[in-house]
This record gives C-alpha cells, sequence and structure tokens, in this order.
DNA sequence: GGAAGGTACGTTATCGTTATCTCAATTAGG
DNA sequence: CCTAATTGAGATAACGATAACGTACCTTCC
C-alpha cells in the first residue's frame, strides 16, 4: 500500500519548521527578496523542494489582490474562429506569469453578463472580449468594475477600455469591388447575428460599395454564425435563388453550411451564385470549390490583444485603439465570369 | 466627469457597517444559513445589493480551501475535436457551481507537466485530462497530488483516476474489415503523435484485423496530429504511392491534411487509395470527396467526463472507467472497388 | 418562578502569505 | 575599543470570509 494519505498540502510555516527558521525567512528567500545569509538560503530552498511545497495561490492573492489570472471570453469556442485567438492570447499570456481563463457564452448575451460578473468574482487581473454580444450600456456596466479590459471587435467605449478591430467595413468593399469587376450586381448577404457589431459593420461596408454602383443588397438575412446557419440561410432563398449572383457571408462556417443545400438544389457555385465567406478558417481552403474569403491573422490578434491587455494591467495605456486589416483571399467560390 | 474612482471593492465588513450588523450576520444571510431575522435579513440584502457586494473568492477559498474550479487539460485547442468535449463539460459543470479551466498543452509534455502544476497551485477541485501525453510514470507523478482526476483516452492508473475510453481498438477493426470486404489489402496508418496512446490502441487494431486475413501494415508513419502532419506524411509516401490502395489516419486533420497533396500528385482518391479518418470533425463532411471517419460523440463525452469528475470531487467513486463506442461512418473516399 | 431550551446576534480565532517594524549580530571606521 | 552602519532574521498585523463559540434575551412549561 502507498503510504500517500494526500494530507494537507505543506504551508510555508511547514517548510520554515522544516529549515529552522521563521516562515518570514521562507518567503523571503522564495520571492528572492534577498535579505537572507547564504547558508540560510540553500537550508530552505532544500527544504521547499523536500517537501514539493507550493505556495498557496489564495493566500497570496488575498494579500496582494492580484490573482495573475487574466480572462478571455469568446461567443462560442466550437468556433474554429476563436480558439486560434485564444492561443495567441494565451501564448502571450504564459510568459507573462499569467495564467488565462477562457470562458465561452455560446452566443448568449444574458451568459456573457454571467461569465463577467464570474470573471470579477476570480478577481482577474484584466480580461480581453471578444465579439461582445451586449448591447452597449450592459456592456459598460459589465466592464466597469474591472481593472482592465480590452475588447475586440467592439470599438465603442475607448474611454473604458482598449480596442482591436478588424476593419471588415474595408474587407468587404474590397470584396464587393471585386465581385462587380468579375460582372456580378445582385448580391445577397448572410448577415450573421443581429448583436453583432462586426455584422453590422460589414453591413455598411458593403452597402457603400453597392451604392457607388448603383446597387444595393437583394437579400440581407441574419442567422445564427455556425454551419446550420449557413443550411437554414441556403433554405430560406433557395426558392428565390435566381434573384442573387452573388452572396456575401458574416462568416466561413455560414458560407460552408450553405453550399451542400446549394448544390443539392442544383444551384452552381459559383456558376450560378458566387460565394465569399470571412475569417478563413482552415476548413475553407479544403473544400470544393474552395471558399473566398477575407482572411483575419487570428493568432496575431490573439497576441496584440493579450499584449495591449498586459501593457494596460501594467498601466501603460500606450495604444488605444489597433485596426487591423483583413486580406482577401480569392479561390474558386469566386472566379471572373467567363 | 463620472465619478467612479475604481475604489477598492466593498467587503462584507463595508456591508456589514451598512447595515447595522455584524460582518458575521451577513455571511449568515448571504448564505442562507438562517439563524437572522426577517427584518435584519432584509437590511442585509439591501446593504449587499447597494453596494454590489460580491464575496472575495480568495478569502472563501483560502478558509475552506475549495476553489469551485475544475481543469480540464487538452492537447491542442486548435484542434476541432478538443472544444467540443470542453463545451460538454462546461455545459456540466457550471450548473453545478464550477467554473472550468481550460488549458492546452500545444501537444508538448514538458507544458503539460507544467499546467498540471499550474492547476495544482490554483488548487483545483478537479480535474479533467484529455489525452495525456504524459508517459505513465511522469502522469501518475502529476496527478497523484490531486484531489480528483478523470482521464479520457488514457485508461492506465485506473487507481488514482477516473476513466472514460474510446474503443479505437474495436472501431479501426470495424474500419479493416470494411476496406478489406471493399478489396483493399494493402494498409499504410498515418500513426499521429508516437507519445499517443490512443494512436497504440488504432495500431493494435489494425494490425489484429489485418494479421487475420495474412495482412500487415506497409506504412506505419507517425506526424503531428494536425493539416500539416497531414501533408507531410503525403509527401513522404507518394514516391512509393503505388504500393498502399488504404490509408487509415490517426485523426481527421490528419487525413484532410494528405488530400490535396495527393490530389496533386494525381493520385486519385478513393480510386488509387481509399481513406479513413477518425473523430468526425465537421469539415470532414464539407470535401470533396467526403471523409469515411470514425464518429466520436465528442460533446457527450465532455459530459460524461464532467458528469464522473464531479461524483469523485464529491466522494462517489461509482463509475471508475467507462468504455465508449466510435460509430463507423461511411463516405465517399471510401466506397466499394468496381 | 425558575430551570431548560430556543433565537438572534456578536467575538474570537483561523486559513497561508507577506509588508512592516523590530531587534540582534556583524562589520567598518575612526 | 567604541559608535555607526549594515545585514540577517523574527514578531506582528493585516488581507476577507467564516466556523466555533458566547452571550444576551425571550419562551415555555412544570
Amino acid at each position: 500500500m502507498d503510504m500517500k494519505p494526500v494530507l494537507r498540502p505543506p504551508t510555508i510555516t511547514d517548510v520554515a519548521e522544516a529549515a529552522g527558521v521563521s516562515p518570514m525567512t521562507v518567503s523571503r528567500v522564495l520571492n528572492g527578496r534577498g535579505g537572507a545569509g547564504e547558508e540560510t538560503r540553500r537550508r530552505v530552498l532544500e527544504a521547499a523542494r523536500a517537501l514539493s511545497y507550493r505556495p498557496n495561490t489564495f493566500a497570496k492573492s488575498l494579500k496582494n489582490d492580484r490573482s495573475n489570472t487574466v480572462g478571455i471570453v469568446v461567443p462560442d469556442i466550437v468556433n474554429p474562429f476563436f480558439p486560434e485567438i485564444i492561443r495567441g492570447a494565451e501564448l502571450v499570456a504564459r510568459p507573462a506569469g499569467y495564467t488565462l481563463l477562457s470562458c465561452n457564452v455560446v452566443e448568449d448575451p444574458e451568459r456573457e453578463e454571467e461569465v463577467l460578473g464570474m470573471l470579477l468574482d476570480k478577481r482577474v487581473d484584466g480580461l480581453i472580449i471578444c465579439s461582445a454580444r451586449l448591447d452597449e450600456e450592459r456592456l459598460l456596466r459589465a466592464i466597469a468594475p474591472h481593472r482592465a479590459v480590452v475588447l475586440i471587435n467592439r470599438a465603442a467605449a475607448k474611454r473604458h477600455a482598449g480596442t482591436i478591430e478588424v476593419d471588415y467595413r474595408a474587407g468587404v468593399e474590397a470584396v464587393v469591388m471585386q465581385l462587380i469587376a468579375q460582372g456580378r450586381t445582385r448580391f445577397g448577404f448572410a448577415a450573421g447575428p443581429s448583436s453583432s457589431h462586426g455584422g453590422r459593420k460589414r453591413r455598411e461596408g458593403i452597402e457603400a460599395a453597392l451604392a457607388r454602383h448603383g446597387l444595393s443588397l437583394v437579400f440581407d438575412l441574419p442567422c445564427t454564425p455556425d454551419l446550420q446557419g449557413g443550411a437554414e440561410i441556403a433554405a430560406r432563398f433557395l426558392p428565390e435563388a435566381a434573384r442573387i449572383d452573388a452572396m456575401i457571408c458574416y462568416n466561413d462556417l455560414i458560407a460552408l453550411g450553405m453550399m451542400r443545400p446549394l448544390a443539392q438544389a442544383g444551384v452552381s457555385v459559383p456558376g450560378d451564385i458566387a460565394i465569399v465567406g470571412c475569417d478563413d478558417i482552415p476548413a475553407s481552403s479544403l473544400v470544393s470549390p474552395a471558399l473566398t474569403t477575407l482572411r483575419i491573422a487570428k493568432q496575431d490578434l490573439g497576441e496584440m490583444a493579450m499584449r495591449m491587455l498586459l501593457d494596460r494591467i501594467a498601466g501603460r495605456n500606450a495604444q488605444q485603439g489597433i485596426v487591423i486589416e483583413p486580406d482577401l483571399i480569392l479561390r474558386a467560390t469566386t472566379p471572373a465570369l467567363g
């Protein structure tokens, strides 16, 4: 039988006793504060090692009111767009000594509010919110008590948070111009969740670009930002599919989700309808026809956001707002007509 | 100017003063312990609300040695297999009052060890480890100090943890039998990371099934479990591609990653080589030809694991080990030979 | 009427760590 | 050799919440 009854983990006092010094001395040694003799230092280190001592983070955090934890809130962790952002953020956070607490709110504003409260309880030192779904007022109230906040794709409230925004407006304008140059004139928009700020930006860009050519949107349909949502949109506009020759989608998942239903209904992509997505998730280059999309440097985005957050935690509010440009990746769903 | 200098958050003492009672009474009221007069109760609740009081979790956790946090460790959050498991786990954890701390270790054993230590520091009440990459001894040492552990796809150490295992062995045996029935005889195996326990199970199943027909593996190549890994494998065996007529892959990402290189080299799938993946990630049904795969109920898996963990935290070690069966999903990459 | 029990609260001590102060021992300078 | 500076290390007191214990005061019933 193994003699390890999983007792109480050792405390700083246990280490102190083992080393024959006071707890305070152990604290000094372990935190490299100096003021400890060489011999004492060695004894303390040895005792700590022997007992596998690990400082109690609760006690530490209680004392100095810092958790060394930061949060990141995403609408849906299953959407491939977000894990890459999380990874980027984590890549920066960990070397800086921070633990990343990632929370997904399954596209639900109530849940988002709840999660922000939970992060407050956990006393995170700061947090990143991706694509907040809360309305302006509730968002402001929810972030107010937090010590440092960075918003991704939610430029509002610059006074209370750092912001990083993808310039969707410019991105979709490029998309529309490209499609028009290819002879497309009748546009649909699969708009994603109506609570999305990024969705509104995309609509603005599309409408502005279309207006310059005297055109306007034929369809403007909201949907959930996933494969399912794309399939539902397809089902809804299929009866009138002939009215459009181009479909711009809120994200790649929606675009991919509509491709099979269209094919099954005999609508050819890109023959009858060109399709453009957004995000450039890995699947988009694997399907046939491969999906034209706006690429966003997701991991970079996460890294930038985390760097900005750490700056803010440290009290350096240098960069208040950053805008990043998406890249138009032309693939098979948008060939020149011919 | 808004008058909110983000002071120190209110403590239980502040609430007590505001309500004209002692901190202990506030504690009793807020925790529904009873032993408080109706009028007093109302005053306390009102004061707490007015101050937006939120109990300090550090103090609470320090006192009762519980964090109400559980961890989940995955090899790579960008691999679509894992976010669904995380979502399942979270779905069960949150209603039970637990916060889920998800950590990804980017396929690195060192990092895995480090993360398990970090979770120990955070005093998680328990944790789920998905597809541990650590060897037996280090894994045991790393989980020993934890209060409750559930291992996914790592049956070892049943004495020290609950386990949930996908029966890959049976799954791939079904795959091999199906392929042999379709006339395939020369098999390759894209084996994934050599540190993966699930990978070894898959190999065992394949070899057992092949042996029953007097066959054996032509290729057995390790690779990273992502699209990149699949592309690399393809590059490696392409010169000798004619030696096989079926390729079984550790996961769908690897399978998808090799499809384009094969097509570009003029190797037809499934004409020349049938391909089978594992996991059934969403992309697998979207590509052409659609990928035959072993479907795993990922979200269910996460939910089961979390239920098992919560049981163990509560001291109920009912289910010690669960085995779940994958489903063979036949698609276009494995048609009957004609 | 007084012992027994109940209710509503307050006091004290504690969880593990560390900032601050204190004191003792050592060393340096004159 | 004695004072002043320097260094090593302990004692104390928080941080915020709460378990355990105390203490009033009020019922209730023989």
